[in-house]
DNA sequence: GAGCCTCGAGTTCC
DNA sequence: CTCGAGGCTC
C-alpha cells in the first residue's frame, strides 16, 4: 500500500509486537498480573494482525497470529466492534408497522400527517458480518458475536467473491455492514456433495453458512459457496450520504452487492405494500429470507432518533409468520431453576420446523400448562418464536378425556414443598440451599459468563466436584487447588486440564464487583441492577452496611432502579444467616474490584434535568433523550435534586417552583445549545 | 391506576 | 427470544 509504512518499518514493528503479545500473555496466564485491559491486549494482536494482512512476506515464524491460531481451546479471535452492531425491533403485524412509523413521528414531533420516507429491503436470513476497510482496503471481517464483541473471521471472508478485498473511492475508515448467506441452489448442491463426500449434512442455508464463515482453516471457507449483501455501516471516517438509500447505493458503487429489492417508501401503506410484493416473490428468490427491513431514510432523523436499548429507534424488522409443525406431546419434565422455580419442560417427539429438528420446548409455568389445558400424548402445534425458541401455540386435541396434568406440589429433586407465592405465576421449591439442584445451579451461575466466567468450570466438572464432595459453596472453587494431586488421578483430568481449570480459577481471584454481585445470584439483581448498586455504594461491604443498617431499605430504594421489591430482596439475603457466613468466607479468598465507572465524565454526567412547558422543536422523549446522551436524567418533577430546568411556553407551577428553589431555567433555544455543545 | 420501558430469569438448537 | 414483574411516568 503506498503510505508511510515501509517494509522495514513493518518488519521492525511486528519483531516488537511478537515480543510484547508474548510478553503480556505470560502476565496474563502465568503470573496473574496483567499490564494491561483486554481492550489493549486485543489492540496489539489486531494492530499485529493487519500488519500481517499488508505485508504477507513478513509474518513470523514466531507470530501470535500463530500462536493465538492454533491455541487448542481459543477457536476463533475475539473483536470488539468499533460501533456495536445492533439488532432491530420486531414486529409481525400492520398495525405493529402503522404503529413504529406513528411513533417516528411522534418523537419527531411531527403531526401524524407529515411525510417521512422509509427505506425497505428483504431481510436475509444469513449471519451478519462487519467488513471493515481502511483506506479502501479490507482490513478486518467480523462476525456479530453479542454485538459488542464478535469473531475474527478476516482470512475467511477474503475468499468470499462477493467481497472486494479493495476499493476505490471509498472513505479511508468503512465498515460495511450485511449478511453472509447461502443461496438456495448453492446450498443444495453443498449437501449433495457432502453426502458423496461423507461430511456433514447441513440443515438449511442459513447453518450451512455459519458453519462455513466460522472455520478455522480459511482454504474450506473458501471451498463453500458463500455470498455477502450489504445493509447498512459501521464506523465512518466521513458520511456517505444524506439518506440510507443513497448511502446504500454509494455501497453498491463500490461493487458490494446490496439488495435489488430496496425501494423508498413515503408512507406505512407503500411500506405494506412493499412488504406484500416481498412476501409473493419470496418463493421465487435465490436465497432465503425472513421479513422486511425497514429503516428511516434521512439520516439527520435517524442521528435524532437515536437508540433504545440495543436496538435504533429508526429502524424495523417485519417478519413473516413463523412456520408451524404439528407433533406429540410425549411426556412433561420439571427442571429446578437457581431461584428454585420449577419449570416445565415438554418432551416432544421431535419434528422440524422452520430448518432444524425441535424435540423440547419450554411450558413456561403451571398456568401455560392450564391454559393450553396441555396432558401428555397429546398433539400440540409448535413455532419458533422470532424463528428461535420453540413454543407451544395450540393443543389440538382438547376434547379426550384423559386425566389432566397435575403440577408437582413438591420438588422433584429435593421433595421439599413448592409452591407459589401469592399473586405469582412461578411455583417454587422452597428447600432453599438443601435441595442439590438450586446449589447446582447457583454454583453454575457463580461461575457463568455473565458472573465469574471461569472458563473450563462446566456443568459436568460442578456436578462431579459435588459429587466427590469438594464443592459445596461459591468459596469452594478457590480451594479446588487443595485436591490437585487427587484430581489428577482421575479419567479425563490429565495435567494439562487440570492446570487450565485451576488458572482459570486463580486469575478470578480479583473479580469484577458487579459481576460478583451478580454471581451471589441475589433475586432481582441482575447485572444491570449489580453495576447501579455499586456505582452508588462503591463496595460490597457498603452494600451490606446499608442494607443491614436502620432503614436500610429506604437507603436502597435510592438507587436507580430499586424500588421496595429488590430493596427487600437485598436486606433479606443479608440478613440471611447462612448468606452472611458464605460472603465471609468467599471474600476470604477473593478480592472484588471495587467499581469504576467506564463512561467518561462529562459536566452533565449524573446531573437531574426537568422539561416544563411545551416544546417546539423536539417531542419530550426525543428531549430526555437528549439529556441521557449527556450522561444526565430527565426528571419529571422539580426538586431540590433538580439541577437544570428547562421550560417553554406555558410552563407553570414547575417553573415557579424553580425560580423558588434558584435553580438555572434555560428555554428550548439555550438547551438546544448546550446539546449541540454536549 | 394504567401504560409504558427495562430488567431478570429461564430456555432451544447448532 | 419471551415472558412476567418491577419501577417509573403521566
Amino acid at each position: 500500500m503506498a503510505d508511510a509504512v515501509t517494509e522495514a518499518d513493518a518488519a521492525e514493528r511486528l519483531k516488537w509486537l511478537a515480543a510484547e503479545i508474548a510478553r503480556h500473555d505470560k502476565l496474563y496466564h502465568d503470573q496473574d498480573a496483567p499490564e494491561i485491559t483486554d481492550a489493549e491486549y486485543d489492540a496489539l494482536v489486531r494492530e499485529n494482525r493487519e500488519l500481517e494482512a499488508r505485508f504477507p512476506e513478513l509474518v513470523r515464524t514466531d507470530s501470535p497470529s500463530k500462536r493465538l491460531g492454533a491455541a487448542p481451546t481459543s477457536g476463533l479471535a475475539k473483536v470488539r466492534h468499533a460501533r456495536p452492531m445492533l439488532s432491530l425491533e420486531n414486529a409481525f403485524s400492520a398495525e405493529e408497522v402503522e404503529e413504529f412509523v406513528a411513533r417516528v413521528k411522534r418523537f419527531l414531533a411531527l403531526p401524524p400527517d407529515a411525510f417521512v420516507a422509509f427505506t425497505a429491503e428483504p431481510k436475509i436470513d444469513g449471519l451478519s458480518c462487519s467488513l471493515r476497510y481502511e483506506r479502501g482496503q479490507l482490513v478486518l471481517g467480523a462476525t456479530r458475536g453479542d454485538g459488542a464483541v464478535g469473531e475474527d473471521v478476516t482470512a475467511n471472508v477474503r475468499t468470499i467473491s462477493d467481497i472486494p478485498q479493495r476499493m476505490d473511492g471509498a472513505p479511508d475508515v468503512l465498515e460495511v455492514r450485511g449478511e453472509v448467506y447461502m443461496s438456495k441452489a448453492d446450498f443444495e448442491a453443498l449437501n449433495e456433495r457432502q453426502e458423496t463426500a461423507g461430511g456433514k449434512i447441513f440443515a438449511n442455508p442459513r447453518n450451512a453458512a455459519a458453519g462455513s464463515l466460522r472455520q478455522k482453516d480459511p482454504t474450506i471457507t473458501a471451498a463453500r459457496p458463500l455470498r455477502f449483501l450489504a445493509h447498512g455501516w459501521g464506523e465512518l471516517s466521513e458520511p456517505l450520504a444524506e439518506t440510507q438509500y443513497e448511502a446504500m447505493k454509494r455501497i453498491e458503487s463500490f461493487r458490494i452487492p446490496v439488495a435489488d429489492l430496496l425501494v423508498r417508501c413515503n408512507s406505512a401503506e407503500e411500506m405494506l405494500a412493499h412488504y406484500r410484493a416481498i412476501e409473493k416473490a419470496r418463493a421465487d428468490l435465490p436465497f432465503d429470507i425472513d421479513g422486511v427491513v425497514y429503516k428511516v431514510d434521512r439520516l439527520d432523523l435517524q442521528e435524532r432518533l437515536g437508540f433504545v436499548a440495543r436496538a435504533p429507534r429508526w429502524g424495523l424488522a417485519h417478519k413473516f409468520p413463523a412456520e408451524k409443525a404439528e407433533t406429540t406431546l410425549e411426556a412433561i419434565d420439571i427442571q429446578v431453576g437457581r431461584t428454585g422455580k420449577l419449570t416445565p419442560v415438554g418432551r416432544l417427539t421431535p419434528v422440524g420446523v422452520g430448518g432444524v429438528i425441535v424435540a423440547n420446548v419450554t411450558l413456561h409455568n403451571r398456568d401455560e400448562i392450564e391454559r393450553l389445558g396441555l396432558r401428555i400424548g397429546d398433539r400440540v402445534r409448535i413455532q419458533r418464536a422470532g424463528d428461535v425458541i420453540p413454543q407451544v401455540v395450540e393443543n389440538l386435541t382438547r376434547d379426550e378425556p384423559r386425566p389432566p396434568y397435575v403440577f408437582p406440589d413438591h420438588c422433584p429433586e429435593c421433595g421439599s414443598e413448592a409452591v407459589a407465592e401469592e399473586g405469582e405465576v412461578d411455583v417454587r421449591c422452597t428447600g432453599g440451599l438443601i435441595c442439590p439442584a438450586q446449589r447446582f445451579e447457583r454454583l453454575r451461575h457463580f461461575v457463568s459468563r455473565g458472573a465469574l466466567d471461569i472458563e473450563g468450570l462446566g456443568e459436568k466438572s460442578i456436578a462431579e466436584f459435588m459429587e466427590l464432595g469438594w464443592l459445596n459453596s461459591p468459596a469452594d472453587i478457590f480451594r479446588l487447588h487443595n485436591h490437585r494431586e487427587e484430581l489428577l488421578g482421575r479419567e479425563g483430568w490429565k495435567e494439562k486440564s487440570v492446570d487450565n481449570l485451576l488458572g482459570a480459577i486463580e486469575a478470578k481471584r480479583q473479580p469484577d464487583g458487579p459481576r460478583f454481585l451478580f454471581g451471589l445470584g441475589i433475586r432481582h439483581v441482575g447485572i444491570v441492577t449489580a453495576r447501579d448498586l455499586l456505582k452508588c455504594f462503591g463496595a460490597i461491604e457498603e452494600l451490606r452496611r446499608a442494607a443491614l443498617s436502620e432503614g436500610g431499605e429506604a437507603e436502597l430504594s435510592s438507587v436507580q432502579g430499586v424500588g421496595p421489591v429488590v430493596a427487600e430482596a437485598l436486606v433479606d439475603f443479608f440478613h440471611e444467616p447462612h448468606n452472611r457466613e458464605a460472603l465471609d468466607d468467599l471474600l476470604s479468598e477473593v478480592s472484588p474490584q471495587p467499581f469504576v465507572s467506564d463512561a467518561k465524565q462529562t459536566e452533565w454526567s449524573g446531573k437531574t434535568i426537568v422539561f416544563t412547558g411545551s416544546l417546539e422543536t423536539m417531542s419530550r422523549d426525543e428531549a430526555k433523550a437528549q439529556a441521557e446522551r449527556l450522561g444526565a436524567r430527565a426528571a419529571g418533577s422539580v426538586s431540590g435534586k433538580t439541577d437544570l430546568v428547562v421550560a417553554g411556553p406555558g410552563a407553570g407551577s414547575k417553573l415557579k417552583k424553580a425560580e423558588e428553589l434558584g435553580i438555572r431555567v434555560v428555554n428550548e433555544a439555550e438547551w438546544a445549545k448546550i446539546v449541540a455543545e454536549g
